[in-house]
DNA sequence: TGCGTCACG
DNA sequence: ACGTACGTGACGCAT
């Protein structure tokens, strides 16, 4: 039989210091949870045990301490985050099935003495799962440490035991007698380390030897001198590290079995802790779980919705082949609908008021189909994304199961969407009661949901490319690569892939023996700055500078915006409205929002973006947003007072940082300003702004600092904003929206320090993003409410470009600077810019 | 799949 | 004494 005996305490240590935080969306940790299930699963995979104990330590203090008070003196008590961890770990242990083992006055280390004791009386293998080398003193021949490090499971037999210690099991305890243990309080003998004492028992072998024959002993007279002053101390100390073997607890295998008695109820805290992926990992599929509801189950499919009569409709969109089908549930049955003249009259019938999962498709279907949706009174998935915008992703059937709602076992056809169908009522009620209480009611209704209709309505009408203008682009481009690539191989001496930076870092740094200045986890980097500081003084850099640049334009922009132009001529991109954790939308296949446009020839990329026929693009960008809403939200006077008179902000900052007239501020300073003044949005360090601009970090210190003493709001700001999310869990922005921050109560430095930068800079990126969504609603309504054709485009989180007939372009500029700048009142004012062009080139200011 | 790199605001 | 600015997405390479 194969016993396995887990060191609770010792394992759940290391899972939460390896792993990294995690909490539920209540504030609940659980990366060590986490953590520790996994291990607990990766253990069991590689020893296949037929029983298993977890040892957990009592609280102190144990009987060892009477002997000797200072015992495990400097041992903290664990973190706050840690410790709310170990009641739920404990539960699902349980629940899971396996054996908890707790013993008043002894610690895990005795539990696992003993446990493997046990095994080797009754001849079983043992495996003893630990993350504490002391444990190492009770390998046998039947009894394996699994050692879990910071990198893998080493596997301690006898025999490894001897490689790495050069001694026996049993000697460990000898060693540690005579050097000690000063993170367990273990005096050991005083001026002797671990080599000294390795060196004593592999020529003397034990404690005992040593001291009865300590006179004759073939060692140097200090070192005799040192044993015999710490007799007393070393056998205190053997006896302080020696683990029982005999304490009082059960030691009948029996009492061991692997036994999961309530799969659901494991399912359940799983769930509520959001541990998703644990579900599968430990296979307890959610098939099982009851159906303790009293609603009616029953699923029949129509032709027509003429016989729902409702006026509540909750829906599930499906799509498939650019066909729609619903699924609701109403009058307590389930209806799945997929006639299109029955949608598209529950969808546009304004007295049935709806709630979706994922409204987007919804509306964007209903944009290609030629009608309007009416009555769409709520979206659960943006309500989701609004609770928990760091989630990385939104699933109706997790969701459901984090709320604790039970999903009922069917034998239907269609489980997955009858389930989630099933429950969205319920799950509505409680992420829109979360939203309310939370304040983002207004966040959701009047800003995301009809933020999702404009989206779809873009994602729709695409954005028009030249496609021969961008093959011929990256041919030319295809030709400079080519003649760059010669060139670089005729410079390294040999061919090699460029595009592999491990082969350029060894080409460059050590065949050529270019001074390396950084490196990366898998060798020399090749970084653009790193490269940057040498392109002058080797030709070769320069090069490879070019080459880079060039190959980027060619693979990400012709060769990638070349394969997802549409039948149309068009370029439809996903707008992604839940990815972000601070509230901006993301652009994907392709990424829209990221076309070059600070080097001249990446910009040209842009002269292939052109509003169709008869049409011209208008093209809006916000004027310094973010800082005018730092300003706002700091209310700082003097900043404000800078964009009341609509004064140049960077130079104005260059005359308080550097302490002169403003007639007298240079470009220089002028720049340098301007990086303090992104700086501050992100959330500074002196280091980093020393790097960006080249001045030492010194410097750049005494600029944050001088520019902190003359705007003293912003200082302040900065402070109480931090304070703030520290106390209340999350930073926030001007309308509500909510960032979590775990990591501002974490004891990790950099964490903590990444947290307090997220906290400055999430109220200023995030309020900037609120307001150019409402923008874009206004926009959106006031074309569509004047009659117009003109349509919006695509938005670049500071800037909105729209497709405007010829004959609108006038009109639709003004509307559109308009809009933006009153999309919502500050202390500053919202100041947008627009111009038309032709392309987007010609069109951005 | 993760990493390094680089494009944007 | 720590490591070093916020938010994204896509590509190519190496494992």
């Amino acid at each position: 039989m194969t016993f396995l005996v887990v060191d609770g305490n010792s394992i759940l240590n290391r899972a939460f210091y390896g792993i990294r935080p995690l909490s539920t969306k209540s504030g609940q940790p659980t990366n060590a949870i986490y953590g520790f299930l996994t291990m607990l699963e990766k253990i069991k995979s590689d020893t296949k045990p037929d029983r298993a104990a977890i040892a957990f330590d009592l609280k102190a203090p144990t009987f060892r301490h009477k002997a000797y008070d200072g015992y495990k003196a400097n041992r903290k008590g664990m973190p706050d985050d840690l410790a709310a961890q170990l009641e739920p770990l404990k539960e699902l242990l349980t629940l899971l099935g396996y054996t908890l083992v707790t013993c008043e006055g002894y610690e895990a280390d005795d539990i696992l003495g003993t446990l493997s004791k046990a095994c080797e009386d009754r001849g079983d293998t043992c495996y003893l799962a630990t993350g504490d080398r002391d444990s190492l003193q009770l390998v046998s021949d039947s009894t394996t440490v699994d050692l879990a490090t910071n990198k893998a499971n080493i596997f301690y037999t006898p025999e490894k035991v001897m490689e790495d210690y050069s001694v026996t099991p049993a000697q460990l305890i000898d060693i540690k007698a005579i050097q000690g243990d000063s993170s367990d309080c273990i005096p050991g003998v005083a001026g002797i380390g671990p080599k000294g004492a390795t060196e004593l028992i592999t020529k003397y072998n034990d404690l005992d030897n040593i001291y009865e024959n300590l006179d004759n002993l073939d060692i140097r007279e200090g070192m005799r001198k040192k044993l015999r002053d710490s007799r007393d101390n070393a056998y205190m100390s053997r006896m302080l590290g020696e683990i029982k073997r005999d304490i009082p607890i059960d030691t009948d295998p029996d009492s061991y079995k692997i036994e999961v008695k309530d799969p659901d109820a494991a399912v359940r805290l799983m769930a509520k802790l959001e541990l998703f992926k644990l579900i599968e990992k430990f296979d307890l599929t959610s098939d099982k779980t009851e159906d303790n509801t009293e609603v009616e189950r029953e699923v029949i499919t129509v032709e027509t919705a003429d016989n729902i009569s409702v006026k509540e409709l909750y829906f599930y969109p499906e799509f498939g082949d650019g066909k729609l089908s619903i699924a609701v549930a109403a009058d307590k049955k389930v209806v799945v609908i997929d006639d299109a003249e029955s949608i598209k009259k529950l969808l546009c019938d304004e007295k049935i008021k709806k709630y979706t999962f994922d409204s987007k498709p919804v509306f964007a279907y209903a944009d290609k189909n030629g009608f309007e949706v009416k009555g769409l009174v709520s979206d659960f998935l943006l309500a989701a994304y609004l609770l928990q915008p760091s989630a990385s992703s939104y699933d109706l059937e997790k969701l459901c199961l984090s709320y604790e709602l039970v999903l009922p076992e069917i034998d239907n056809f269609d489980k997955e969407l009858y389930k989630g169908v099933y429950l969205m009522p319920k799950l509505g009620e409680k992420l829109l009661s979360d939203v309310d209480e939370k304040g983002m009611t207004g966040l959701l209704e009047d800003i995301e949901i009809p933020l999702a209709n404009v989206l779809a309505r873009m994602e729709n009408i695409g954005f028009s490319v030249d496609s021969d203008g961008i093959r011929d682009f990256g041919d030319s481009l295809s030709g400079q690569i080519n003649n760059l690539e010669q060139e670089i191989y005729d410079q390294v001496g040999y061919e090699f892939n460029i595009n592999s930076p491990k082969q350029l870092g060894v080409a460059l740094f050590e065949k050529m023996g270019l001074p390396a200045k950084k490196k990366t986890k898998s060798g020399y980097s090749t970084s653009a700055d790193v490269l940057e500081s040498l392109r002058y003084s080797y030709p070769v850099v320069d090069m490879v500078l070019s080459y880079r640049g060039l190959a980027k334009l060619k693979s990400t922009y012709c060769d990638g915006l070349l394969k997802v132009v549409a039948d149309d001529g068009r370029i439809h991109s996903s707008f992604n409205q839940t990815e972000t954790r601070t509230g901006r939308i993301s652009s994907t296949e392709p990424n829209l929002q990221n076309i070059p446009v600070r080097t001249e020839l990446g910009r040209e990329l842009r002269r292939f973006f052109k509003a169709k026929d008869g049409c011209v693009l208008i093209d809006a960008d916000y004027s310094q947003i973010e800082l005018r809403v730092l300003a706002h939200l700091s209310d700082d006077e003097n900043m404000i007072r800078a964009f009341k008179n609509n004064d140049d902000i960077h130079a104005i900052t260059a005359s308080q940082v550097f302490n002169m007239p403003l007639d007298m501020v240079t470009p220089e300073m002028r720049s340098r300003a301007k990086a303090v003044n992104f700086g501050i949005v992100y959330g500074i360090g002196a280091f980093s702004l020393g790097k960006d601009i080249k001045v030492s970090t010194r410097e750049a210190g005494n600029y944050i600092k001088s520019y902190l003493a003359h705007y003293s709001g912003i200082d302040n700001y900065m402070k109480n904003v931090v304070e703030s999310a520290r106390d209340k869990g999350y930073a926030v922005t001007m309308f509500g929206r909510r960032r979590y921050l775990p990591e501002l109560t974490q004891g990790n430095f950099n964490t903590r320090a990444f947290g307090e930068r997220v906290a400055r800079n999430m109220p200023i990126q995030g309020t900037a993003a609120d307001i150019i969504k409402i923008a874009m609603v206004n926009v959106d309504k006031r074309i569509k409410d004047e009659g117009l054709e003109s349509r919006l485009i695509l938005q670049v989180h500071d800037e909105l470009i729209v497709e405007a007939p010829v004959g609108e372009s006038l009109r639709v500029a003004m509307l559109l600077q308009k809009e933006m700048e009153k999309a919502v009142k500050l202390k500053v004012p919202l100041v947008a810019e627009a111009s038309v062009g032709e392309t987007w080139y010609e069109a951005k200011g």
